[in-house]
DNA sequence: AACTAATGGTGATAATAGTGAACCGATATG
DNA sequence: CATATCGGTTCACTATTATCACCATTAGTT
């Protein structure tokens, strides 16, 4: 099921930076060869989950894929239980929350509520961040399989700012204490001034299908105001763990 | 690439009305053995397009569909496009409109705008239709390849009411009707007393992707209400189709 | 309790598939 | 007008996948 799997990876590639790719564009990044991608694309094409703009001659992902998720939406509601906890983690804390998906070694929001303060962190939807510099990518590596780690590790860690961690041992070491303590809290990791506190949510297999996480700008996050959002967030994704069907134990705090 | 073809056809079969499918119950279905029904679950699984309810062992698509939809909504958003277009339609018509997507042969409706009356059609989100007997799907295979109307014709037209069509040479010959009016009118071929108008929504590539439809009763379906509806219907699918990127000549009506 | 018929899942060989360098025509770029 | 890209295709070479028989387990039946 190699093929399969060359399939599947192609459609990881489509994301919201760049959501349109050049057939030879596509094999490069993909690293598979230019006929092979063809062969894959016309195959994925065949049942709309990619589409070809037929003048620029770029793929993209097709309409297939909203009835997927549709079913899928209708069947185990997913935004329907986030976006309630996501609401009440912005009404608590005051600052803006999002949810973001762990699928196929890359983090990307795909719930967001944003504060109503005018000075507030904003993200955009189906925005991918560094896996190994946002506190929401760091929390479901943490409890993710030693392969996906040493995926991450294996590019070598980008400096973003300052602060990100880019050492391997350093940030094993990091990954170790998120799993001790189940949340992470970051600090300009990834952004300067942008801090956050992020904790996993689980799914019935309790494997880490993401993170809800609440950002702030650093000069609102002393330590009253960091206590209060990890409670409100920890507690968060521990309900939606269990909406998910994980078994979750009492709180870690 | 035919076991990419494999492991899509299998994604196609969680639907609405089937959204879990045991092991050897989805092979039964698809019909592929079992052990390879298996690998393909495992390599969507991997990439997270596929989860399994580790008591019941049932298979259900995974939150990876989710990343793909949002990605897809973000570069080419289809909600923010159809949707005004359905409330515009049950403004004018005061009657309950829906598009429909064509996907993998199914047809199931992914927007739905309820008309404010008591006495109104409703529709399940995501639910699918007969594609030989509801008007959007008639539209819809009108004009698709013949590969797409023979795949249909060839498990033979069940009868929903007394009029469905069952007869493969009579519905060819609507077919046909259809891709010269552009539209089509369904006087209750798949439900007692429910009519409805589609007309087909097509993509950058001439390809007709949904339909987009007004549903009554038939008591308020009289020629006046059917002339506006037909109007406003096939008015709002040239519309969707342009902001689609298809060009649409000026109105066949 | 023994029997039957499902279920989910697996492993080894027979049968079939996918791969990729080279190539084509077309369109830019210098 | 030479070079370099692009999208797309071909065919000799090579890998993968399908199938069937089988196992362990569970549920219902006699």
């Amino acid at each position: 099921m190699q093929t399969v799997d060359k399939a599947v990876e192609l459609l990881g590639y489509f994301s919201e930076r760049q959501p349109e790719f050049g057939l030879s564009e596509l094999a490069r990044t993909v690293g598979f060869d230019k006929a092979s991608t063809r062969r894959l694309l016309l195959a994925l094409i065949k049942h709309d989950y990619i589409e070809q703009n037929p003048t620029t001659k770029a793929y993209r992902l097709g309409i297939g894929v909203l009835r997927l998720a549709r079913v899928r939406e209708t069947s185990t509601p997913t935004e329907a239980i986030v976006n309630p906890l996501l609401q009440k983690l912005v009404a608590i804390t005051g600052e803006s929350a999002h949810f973001s998906l762990l699928s196929g070694g890359r983090i990307s929001s795909v719930g967001i509520v944003e504060s109503s303060k005018s000075n507030r962190i904003s993200f955009v939807q189906g925005e991918e961040g560094a896996i190994h510099a946002t506190s929401s990518g760091i929390v479901c590596l943490a409890f993710s399989s030693d392969e996906s780690i040493n995926e991450v590790l294996k590019d070598g860690l980008e400096a973003f700012t300052e602060h990100t961690i880019t050492d391997a041992r350093q940030f094993r070491k990091m990954l170790q204490a998120v799993r001790n303590e189940g949340y992470h809290i970051n600090h300009e990791l990834y952004e300067k001034d942008v801090c956050s506190i992020a904790a996993p949510v689980f799914n019935q297999a309790m494997r880490p299908i993401g993170a809800l996480a609440v950002a702030a700008p650093t000069s609102r996050f002393g330590s009253g105001a960091k206590k209060q959002i990890l409670t409100a967030v920890y507690e968060a994704a521990a309900a939606a763990s269990r909406a998910f069907g994980a078994e979750i134990d009492g709180s870690k705090l």
